[in-house]
DNA sequence: TTTATATACGATAATTTTATTCGTATATAC
DNA sequence: GTATATACGAATAAAATTATCGTATATAAA
């Protein structure tokens, strides 16, 4: 419970090694899945959709790979989150309210004002404060 | 991601229930589940957990069934997400330090940083600041 | 003292989510 | 042209979560 999964966790690796080793230079996907053992394709997959949203830049053909952006100083920690893995919620009712019980919960209440605080605890960090 | 599991979901439904409900007499476990439409056996193996903790009250046999103890209240969230879910860290490494990777891993530290926030977070919250 | 109702608890099954791999397409440096 | 890289949907595998089952034990009440 409350874990965070793999995907975000490879991810996280990945932009703390382009942020540090990448910073002049493209760096293949192999490069990172080699030095920390993640699968490849996997790890492309998520560049991929960190791409979709210019967080990383890539180039393709021999020689490519990625790149961090700008961009990617500024993000906040429940953007990328959510770029991977969807909402960021405790529960799901905190975004949907297709649940049968939504009136007769006794915990709805409580459980998403805590949630507002963890949301707000990831507002206010940056994915540049855990890669740098 | 950072969802709560049914089985605490279940768990924070049944004490707030007991707390509200059951203040002076036992709840068996068929009240709760009907009325939130939880499977029986499975919250009762919940409250089975959270007994042996003492934090509910059982008693057997006929009009037994479940009461919310004392200590209940001064329970901090973190201990009572760890009887139900073991240890509680965004990932392993926080308690366990058996990853091939840990020298090698790049995050291991800002992001048990982060744990050590969303624990101080839930060590200030208590059972009772939910279930009241 | 028998019966009905409740918890106790280990084992198993079903379901869902997460993680990984595969196949094919496209871009481009050399 | 060929080798190397990303793009991306589909399929598969693995793991974790959720739910059920079977049997035992306790006890209130008839």
């Amino acid at each position: 419970m409350l874990k965070i999964t793999r995907k975000v966790e490879y991810a996280l690796i990945a932009m703390r090694y382009l942020q540090n080793e990448g910073k002049n230079r493209i760096v293949p996907v192999k490069e990172i899945s080699a030095k920390y053992s993640i699968p490849r394709e996997l790890l492309a997959k998520i560049l991929q959709q960190l791409g979709k949203h210019s967080i990383v830049k890539s180039t393709q053909g021999p020689s490519g790979g990625y790149k961090i952006t700008k961009k990617s100083n500024n993000i906040k920690m429940t953007n990328f989150f959510e770029i991977l893995e969807g909402p960021l919620g405790l529960m799901d009712c905190y975004f949907e309210s297709n649940c049968e019980q939504l009136n007769n919960c006794n915990i709805r209440v409580p459980i998403n004002r805590i949630n507002d605080n963890i949301r707000d605890m990831f507002n206010k960090l940056k994915l540049s404060d855990i890669t740098n």
